[in-house]
DNA sequence: GGTCATAGCTTGAAGCTTCAAGTGTCAGCC
DNA sequence: GGCTGACACTTGAAGCTTCAAGCTATGACC
């Protein structure tokens, strides 16, 4: 396993740099997932999932979308987002309803209870955000960050 | 939910400059961790976790270490850690066996079989990281990537 | 108008992660 | 020596995510 293993295609491994970067970064890929659903889990008994389903919608003319845009949306795939909501539902969160000119599409509606349960969560949340992402920037390196974050976001999208 | 309704303590949202980093963001700890998942499955049948077993234990003396120490290099909880490594020693990657000076101690070995599965995916699994990470990126911005990575990772150690 | 491919969404099973609780071990203390 | 508390790890259940397969509806083509 080392660099001059070289099979074809040769195989090009990271250099000194890239994993100075790389490990850090798979670490805050890992631990910033966590630290978000735990904070939620803890005060709010729902994940970082569910809240970005609520205050997705909660964004929205009607606070409506169909499912597939809210998939869209949140980056999360159909069957996920199918289960989520379906869950969210069953808790009075979130509402479904299909559309009446195209019958394949559904639309979910946040309910008043789910606007209340975000509005109740939704500081506490922030909260979290600052303090493990921004409080420890400054202006200089959050503009750096979208950079980094839009530059790496193109490839994934596919 | 406007930044007006103030209670106590007062609620800070996040400002447009912030939004704007934090929205890719959330997409960029969403996805990345999906493609490398997904690319690991459809290859060599294991996630990404089980690969950071893998290829952590390989670079130990031994190829050995505790479960403890493991588990905080992988960045997972020591629960998860010991379902992961009984899945991969029932598959005869890895094999644990007790300390002999402080039997609270288990060890985790990268069997011959692990390392063999480990230098077979290695190469695809580092062409993908730099396919969605490196390839976008200027040297310039790799070192603020790993710059930003630590920032944030101090608060998320706690 | 019938056929076919595709879009939009759902379902169920399998796998993974998390949480709470549990086991056994060690070290400090009286 | 016996208690107490902490450490290292495991276990089982519950919840979430993923994958493959399925459903119905739509649009395009002939």
């Amino acid at each position: 396993m080392t660099a001059e293993d070289v099979a074809t295609p040769a195989t090009r491994w990271l250099d000194a740099q890239q994993m100075a970067a790389w490990l850090p970064l798979l670490r805050v890929v890992q631990l910033l997932p966590q630290a978000l659903d735990r904070q939620l889990r803890r005060e709010a008994g729902i994940g970082h999932a569910y809240y970005q389903v609520l205050a997705t919608l909660s964004a929205q003319p009607e606070r409506t979308l169909s499912m597939g845009e809210l998939a869209r949306m949140t980056a999360t795939s159909p069957s996920r987002l199918s289960h989520a909501v379906a869950a969210m539902e069953e808790r009075g969160w979130v509402a479904r309803r299909p559309c009446p000119t195209n019958r394949r599409i559904q639309y979910a509606t946040l309910t008043d209870e789910g606007l209340g349960l975000l509005e109740r969560i939704a500081p506490g949340h922030v909260a979290e955000v600052r303090r493990v992402v921004f409080d420890g920037l400054t202006d200089e390196q959050v503009e750096q960050l979208r950079s980094l974050a839009l530059a790496i976001l193109a490839p994934l999208d596919d």
